[in-house]
DNA sequence: TCCCTGCGGAACGGAATGTTCCGCTCTGAT
DNA sequence: ATCAGAGCGGAACATTCCGTTCCGCAGGGA
């Protein structure tokens, strides 16, 4: 299957070296989310590209699986500084996590990251997101609409959770969850009696795909 | 790593072979839970046991993986029979929830689908699971404490979400998943107003995994 | 006209993995 | 005591897969 950019950049040989950047970039965005185990032909081949232009690129699948991911990253960080704007704290939440959830962020770093040796760089991003993700919860809190036995980190669980589903159609997808994390938002709220169960996960319990990643117990998934 | 069964089977060779049974299955369900694409060999070797062992038993992969998988169906309809001899409805679907989710019993089943080709019968008993957990939503509705706009196959995007959440400590695992089905049972209790957005998903849905698994258009996961 | 960047895609080497097979052990019956 | 063979361990095999390299070419820009 062969990905066409139509992007307006200028013609001629810089024109289509910056089309082929953004294609093999989208390109590997889809086949590693179909499958974060894919092989890098199947990326050249969706980009329509050799494998040259890939390795002209990156110095190799790790390189391109960090940059991925790292993209991610950022924007994870960039929504989450996005619903810092609003003001009011459970929407801003909300809101939050229908935008990370929509736009399939959360899936591409988390199944990602495990597979290649994240930099310090991402370490100081990964750190930040999870103060700009502290800060979104604790305003939340604040303004009483999140029971009060929600912790942050209960965030990556609803991420991950959402981030499980999957049906064959993307668009099917995503509209499963979006219902899907509407159950977990009415959960959330505040009005429930029975608190949460179990102690709630520690800060940097959900890191462990952030560590050195060869001493790491899950090999698969 | 080696595993041993202290089993009460008779001593002598019936009973070493009664254990390997039990050695090989408890082995098979462990490493496969951690990475459904595990070589076949690494099943052995957590058994304590040979490649030999293993394929006096079962003809191939395939045979192995089909087997956990019927195995983790029967136990979700077990689980739902159960269930149906509580007599309040709702506290029917949420215990059984817990119960199929506590068993691991969805990991297993739902992320080793797709790499077999399923018999008639295990279809069979995918279809009957999914009758019993009907009634089980049927008489939860009834009891009005499910809000309306829950399908049945929401019960398949819950189970799938408390699959994914996943730390390196099983037991801890296990904690984390109470937690989060915790927080999903509260979204769907009844005091809610606003009703789950998009399209409630449909009948069969869910299924895709259960299909011919050639045309499968998820390779990876 | 000519250089040289960027590229296509085949080829390579190594790793992983499902399956087979040879020979041994030790049980249980004769 | 003997012995046949069930059951098994583990190495060897064949094959597939995949990351990476490399050779040769096309065609823009000076």
């Amino acid at each position: 299957m062969v990905r066409q950019i139509e992007g307006n950049a200028p013609p001629g040989r810089a024109g289509r070296t910056a089309r082929n950047d953004a294609a093999i970039l989208d390109a590997a965005r889809e086949v590693f989310l179909e499958d974060p185990k894919a092989p890098i032909a199947a990326v050249a081949e969706r980009a329509g590209v050799g494998m040259s232009a890939l390795y002209r690129r990156y110095a190799g699948k790790d390189d391109l699986l960090r940059r991925l991911c790292h993209d991610g990253l950022r924007r994870f960080i960039g929504e989450a500084e996005a619903a810092a704007a609003d003001l009011d704290g459970w929407t801003a939440l909300a809101g939050f996590l229908e935008r990370v959830v929509a736009s399939d962020v959360h899936s591409l770093t988390v199944r990602l990251a495990g597979t290649f040796t994240p930099t310090a760089e991402m370490r100081q991003d990964a750190e930040r997101s999870a103060e700009l993700a502290a800060g979104l919860v604790e305003r939340a809190h604040a303004g009483g609409r999140l029971r009060a036995d929600v912790v942050v980190d209960d965030l990556g669980l609803v991420l991950e959770g959402c981030a499980a589903i999957r049906v064959p159609d993307p668009v099917r997808t995503g509209e499963l969850r979006r219902r899907h994390l509407a159950l977990l938002l009415a959960g959330m709220a505040s009005d429930h009696a029975a608190p949460l169960p179990g102690p709630a996960p520690r800060p940097g319990e959900l890191d462990w795909r952030w560590r050195s990643h060869r001493a790491d117990p899950h090999e698969g998934l």
